[in-house]
DNA sequence: ATGAAAGCGCTAACAG
DNA sequence: CTGTTAGCGCTTTCAT
């Protein structure tokens, strides 16, 4: 290979190989006309001998469209937006295009700002993780035209291709889970804004109370927050107050983690002590902590647009209290209506 | 707003606007040339009415260069890396950059994929995590003239700007954190492939129970893997070993979580009848964890090009074997030499 | 202070 | 089977 400090055209190579440039990108694209056998060899010589490389740049003003998709998610810090990010870049890489992160930072602001930067670059699509209860952003990428896929959550007023899980069933099954172990005195971490799929879980929770006629006292829902501090104060409220709850919701598992942490500094066993239940938005909480006991993402609905998405393995929601292979969500992109390549 | 079906280009705004296109160009980018402020006015509106995003494909291609960096990782699930993906798209982010996320899988073959990808998108820049010892990618990308900054390892053949910790210190704090607590038998977790830091977190480890003349067997040394169960399967063949060891040094925290639920299932107290730990790649574990010990990434080099990164707070390696805040790796993406975004 | 026009690298008609 | 060329949307050098 060739040293090369300028990048080099395709006019270049066709001058090399003695061709015209329409001849490279037919080679280069594999048609869409054909060319000899031997004019082929040519061109992919002088393309071996310049390491040249096509500038999709170029082509894909062209073409009009781009080869990128964007993830909007408020934090891959957290292990399950990783998990998603995973796969949404791996499908996305099995079908030539490239993923950009965009970071919302659970802000508005910054939903609106990657929003913005993904339609000057005419972004392919976008898979947006709301952080809010605001459709904006939904609204400004509809309004320009861009296939979106709506992750987890849904908000007031989007209407969009969307892939939620079942939160109320979810939440259902963990007060289920812990009153059928005999727990009559359950404390509840809620989250601090009202966002639908966390209302959801504890909905669900309270119902099953309900329905087993188990009062919950004013005392036994504090709000938590969105770190693992706010999740260990939120815990430590709970176990002052009296009668001291056995065990412990946590609306996701960040919290419960944060809980398991204020049981340990508090010396108290888990779960003999204090039983503890977090709705596993973090597949790898079960494996990292396996005093702990999760709810895997129950059933999932499937939404299709420009981006199709399809969630795997939807069974029944399960409860692992151990560290086994739990769910993991795996989510697959796909082109569908053809909107997203043309 | 008026909703477009079509996206407007700048010559329709031109248009509208009743003034040329390259005057349109002059109020979007604020120069080079002044103007008016009447008109200013009059091109603002269109672009208003019209819903105009000016389209970065294009104008990349005009400018020759473009907006996106790459950040190349073996495996974003694993919490280092997402937390170095942070930083890294924050930063991109601040600079008018927009980063593509990468996944080698752990594989050569993924990450010349990749490199390929971004060469052919001409990106401004590419970060990386090397995933084996070959310098093969490094070695294209500088080849093509592109800035590559190499993150957390020295690559055998690799010659460029790079970011490491010194592993070697790290592993020799372990064991004599570990020594100092009484410990003399200490079994040790490596990984299964040569590779720099880790083998020189282990040498550091062995060097300083050296010092101390305390012998190691065979059996005090096996082989983990780069997942959980890998780490849970390796120390359980330590807690066999006879004499048991006391105490567990693992060359990433993955092993050392794997490590603390081996001892879960046997039924040992941690720290109590085994001491574990971590080389602390995943800053979150000694959350998750309080009863592990890790190791915060220790000091680091700082290395510049087009792209340079620094690490901030990088003072003494630090032992924690509390929930207290680990060292959060940050990185910061800056334009040094300017070769970046020109 | 503004307009006209060339050209970034590529694709795909239109011509042979 | 292959060459020529218009034009994707933008920036910027010429002009005026």
């Amino acid at each position: 290979m060739i040293k090369k400090s300028r990048t080099v055209t395709r006019d270049e190579v066709a001058r090399a190989a003695g061709v015209s440039s329409a001849t490279v990108s037919y080679v280069v694209n594999n048609g869409p006309r054909p060319v000899a056998n031997e004019t082929r060899k040519k061109v992919l010589d002088a393309i071996q001998q310049l390491g040249y490389k096509p500038n999709a740049m170029a082509r894909n003003l062209r073409l009009q469209h781009s080869t990128t998709i964007g993830l909007i998610v408020p934090d891959i810090h957290n292990p399950y937006f990783a998990e998603v990010a995973r796969g949404v870049e791996q499908m996305a890489s099995e079908n030539g295009l490239t993923m950009v992160l965009c970071h919302s930072d659970y802000k508005l602001e910054g939903e609106l700002h990657y929003v913005e930067v993904l339609q000057t670059e005419r972004s392919a699509g976008v898979i947006w993780f709301p952080a809010t209860n605001s459709a904006e952003p939904a609204l400004r990428i509809a309004d320009y035209g861009m296939p979106l896929v709506v992750l987890d959550r849904v908000v007031p007023g989007v209407r969009a291709p969307a892939v939620v899980a079942d939160n109320y069933l979810g939440g259902y099954l963990a007060a289920r889970h812990l009153i059928d172990l005999g727990h009559r005195v359950i404390g509840c971490i809620t989250r601090p804004t009202e966002l639908y799929h966390s209302t959801e879980r504890v909905r669900g929770f309270r119902q099953a109370l309900n329905d087993k006629h188990i009062e919950m006292n004013a005392a036994l829902l504090v709000n938590g927050g969105f770190r693992l501090d706010d999740g260990c104060d939120a815990a430590k409220k709970l176990i002052a107050a009296s009668p001291r709850p056995t065990a412990i919701f946590a609306y996701n598992d960040f919290m419960a983690i944060g809980a398991l942490r204020a049981a340990f500094e508090l010396g108290l066993k888990v779960p003999d002590d204090l039983a503890i239940v977090g709705f596993d938005d973090i597949p790898q909480a079960a494996f990292t902590c396996p005093a702990l006991t999760t709810i895997s993402q129950p059933k999932l609905e499937m939404g299709r647009n420009g981006v199709a998405l399809l969630i795997e393995e939807m069974e029944e929601p399960s409860l692992s209290s151990n560290p086994n292979p739990p769910l993991a969500v795996k989510l697959i992109v796909r082109e569908s209506t053809g909107s997203l390549s043309h």
